[in-house]
DNA sequence: AAAACATTGTTAATTATTTCACGAATTATG
DNA sequence: CATAATTCGTGAAATAATTAACAATGTTTT
């Protein structure tokens, strides 16, 4: 089996979401071209990351929209469905909890954690929260294959262990400081600093050309 | 003047909040092996994207982490300050108003709008909220750098077009459909399915290793 | 049915990024 | 003081990622 490289996988994920909404709109066919126009990657490049997954489309005509989407899918997620486990139920992790459309998406947030008392036992959209003492059992018991990082950076690290303890091998960590785990655990950081000051640094030096 | 990659500046940013983490802990100095311990990425690649800030560090000792702190910051944010203008006071658009550290950090969040008029007035941690119909003039008179979209995706287009409109070069986009945007706009993209999917993807591939 | 056009899949070329390896500089130690 | 131990800065080597180019294939038009 090749290997297919994460920069393809991760555009992958964004040619599903864009399949997604062509499809909603009734478009049946779409060439390399076009979704380029659309993500803003190259076409060369769409057509190269399709390739790493099959044979998908027909020469002269593109891609069928539905079968490209379904390909996709079986690659990146495998039919499964990702079962994420929040720890923290601020105002960031309130609204992860409300984020729209994953449920339909293969996105499943399985349990959230939050030490206030007057948290833990609500339900917040179909999710329940508990108090973090009990996560490696309920993680074990709801199936989290991984963990989200939405508490105080004071305690990131803290959760992190837990998290690590749990059992999980993947955390998105939204806290704007770094944590310690082992190598084989593989960790996202987003750090909202980061994106606007590279995005504002970015501009400025593209400004030039 | 050397170009700077985008790579090398966003790792500088994330290098920017471990030093201040370092110098709150009272640390003085930090070498390139310990800072690549603590943020994953290899000496070497540390000490090349600093080179290309300048000679910082003295060989034998390491970096004096507030002098390093000091150059990127002043590399990566010119001692600008970054202005904010928000589109959408959801729970997202919340927690990115409630985001801790914005303001000590050279980012001023300097307006917010929604299309509410419950929302409309509100001054939410010291943000005003506009109707978005006044959105060209405001942002031209709170001098805005960057356009946040954190509105329901079926009116993520027609925020960009106003973001575009009102002369802002930068975008970050939270809402998980891609916006069109003239070439020299640039648009970072934050999609949590993106993240939770790839990072998913990418444990199951690494397995195998 | 031939010519013109559109579009994929893929190899080669190009460009970008990361790692390696080591000289030079600095401190610590015997 | 000489030797060992650190650690930076950097050019060269190795990897990785992107782009370009084009043969192959299918459609449309006349």
């Amino acid at each position: 089996m090749k290997k297919i490289s994460q920069k393809t996988i991760e555009r992958g994920v964004f040619y599903i979401r864009t399949l997604e909404a062509l499809l909603k709109d009734g478009q049946t066919l779409i060439s390399s071209n076009q979704l380029a126009n659309i993500t803003g990657f190259s076409d060369a490049q769409i057509r190269k990351d399709i390739s790493s997954f099959g044979k998908v489309g027909r020469p002269g005509i593109g891609y069928s929209t539905a079968e490209l989407r379904n390909i996709l899918q079986d690659f990146v997620l495998k039919n499964e469905v990702v079962h994420v486990a929040l720890f923290g139920v601020g105002s960031l992790g309130a609204a992860i909890l409300k984020y729209p459309g994953f449920h339909k998406d293969g996105i499943k947030l399985v349990a959230a954690f939050d030490k206030m008392k007057n948290k833990v036992g609500a339900t917040i959209n179909g999710v329940k929260v508990y108090d973090p003492k009990r996560a490696v059992d309920v993680i074990k018991k709801t199936h989290a294959d991984i963990g989200v990082i939405a508490v105080p950076k004071e305690h990131s690290q803290e959760v992190a262990d837990i998290i690590v303890l749990s059992g999980l091998r993947g955390i998105v960590n939204f806290s704007p400081i770094s944590i310690a785990v082992p190598k084989n655990v593989m960790v996202k950081n987003i750090d909202l600093r980061v994106e606007f000051f590279s995005l504002f640094c970015n501009m400025q030096y593209n400004c030039g050309i």
